[in-house]
DNA sequence: TCCAACATGGAGCGGCGTTCCAGTACTGGA
DNA sequence: TCCAGTACTGGAACGCCGCTCCATGTTGGA
């Protein structure tokens, strides 16, 4: 790690906008959203404020970059599309998939009801690619969805939009539904993610002494801890809560989702609605 | 403003947890989100720091308490449920609903396919309370985004939670089914209010010289100029998201969730798909 | 009448994002 | 070989932030 070879030379390696945007990274996933500073990042480049600020225009910029670079690894690990077979992630580490979560499998579906490679596979695979991405980085939903409400036009949600998109219209939907239907999609795909996120980092932050079952279960006993006047119906899910998988959940609900589109859009379909459900 | 009153009693009115978040959406409706500092605070309130931080314990449990006073405030008007007639909102002004955008009506369902009361509807009518608090509070759904992925067990996600679940379990959706369903309804809404509000607060920042539609407009070309190679997808739908209506798409995505629902949960439904839909 | 508990607000601390700018290494032309 | 210009660096410092400390004012119960 330590540059050795000259010290009268500035740096062994200049300092390069790439690289400021992966001490962030480094530091975001290592300390969480707080643990992001200028001088923080200052010291771990071994540098000053003036020469981050010469490459990156403010912190907000350099949040977004960051952001931006996770998904762009994510999304391009995950199968959008068959075509360009070199280009790697450039950045970032290459998402430590599944790790703690059993099932790498879809999980639910007993029966492929669809060929492998259908647009709903690949639209599955894109979310996982996003939901994966994010058990690897905490921070990543609150800052996507800072962005997304800030500055929807920003590089992050052309990235995510056109990954589901393209499989929105390969599915056969219409064109005048095209975005009603991706926007829905992507809307559920980064408002679930980012929940789930809630629990993984959670269960993170205290990772002997309460572990994700724990965690989830003390939730579940807020719930029913709830007036019974006001909150019937969350004391009546607080179980349910309390033993769902966040995967097979996630993908339930992406099925939902599926099954609307198909069934309002393809209205002479012959798959119809995805697999999954009991 | 200033309270003439008599200067040697403390203060006009006491201070309370109630008048302080009040303040506090006023100065983030004013100013935004980085509007609400403790300085200008104590000075709207005429008071020091530590008068806040006896009835608050810090700045999160304070944009805590604004979100779910607003976020109360939205629901108490919707008409969730018929019971408890009494008990308007608390705080927070009654949500000035609709203002530049045009139709108050939930626009697209050419004729009801349900009754008016139906649990759909009252879906519809939770969503769209959430909508119109947003449209006048553009900082909610930023907070809303943070609090979602900090802490899900707080008070504003039970209260969505548990609005949306009682439709759903109205719906019919069997037990097992009820969190997904309503999980996938709460993301979907909350995103798509989200980003819908990114549009409106991004139109109101210059209000006369940028209207919504150039705004849109700007937003639509900034699409369609991306690389062909990279987004041949978002340039395809640049035209549909220029010409979009922001209830119309909000009302869609909520049926094609609802579609979904009913389809996958409700096998042997007899009303089935909600209206709208070309 | 007194006093403990409640409530207040001014002063100030440490840390943040950001700016300023003197200085250092490379570059290409003379 | 020099030298001016450019690209880049990093230390010092500024203004504002959230937050704490604490002397002081107010009040209800004994």
């Amino acid at each position: 790690m330590a540059p050795r070879t000259r010290r009268p030379q500035r740096r062994t390696e200049a300092l390069s906008r790439e690289r400021i945007v992966e001490a962030a990274v480094e530091l975001l996933d290592a300390a969480g959203e707080g643990g992001l500073t200028f001088r923080a990042l200052t010291e771990r480049l071994a540098t000053g404020p003036g020469a981050i600020y010469w490459h990156v225009a403010n912190k907000g910029e350099l949040l977004d970059a960051a952001t931006d670079a996770v998904v762009a690894a994510a999304l391009s690990l995950a199968p959008a599309e068959p075509a360009k077979p070199a280009g790697p992630a450039e950045s970032a580490e290459p998402a430590e998939s599944a790790g703690s979560s059993g099932p790498t499998e879809p999980a639910g579906s007993t029966e492929p009801a669809e060929p492998p490679d259908s647009p709903q596979d690949k639209i599955r695979a894109v979310a996982f690619g996003l939901f994966d991405a994010i058990e690897g980085h905490p921070w990543l939903p609150t800052q996507l969805a800072l962005q997304l409400s800030r500055s929807p036009w920003g590089s992050v949600t052309p990235r995510i939009f056109e990954s589901i998109g393209r499989q929105v219209r390969a599915l056969g939907v219409p064109e005048g539904h095209w975005f009603t239907a991706t926007s829905a999609l992507v809307h559920y795909i980064l408002g679930a993610a980012g929940q789930n996120a809630a629990n993984t980092a959670s269960a993170r932050t205290f990772p002997p002494d309460v572990d994700r079952a724990e965690f989830l279960d003390a939730a579940s006993k807020a719930w029913e801890e709830l007036d019974p006047d006001d909150y019937p119906f969350i004391r009546a899910v607080a179980a349910e809560m309390r033993e769902h998988d966040d995967r097979e959940q996630f993908l339930a609900g992406i099925d939902l989702v599926l099954t609307g589109i198909t069934a309002l859009h393809l209205p002479s379909t012959q798959g119809g609605a995805p697999s999954s459900a009991t």
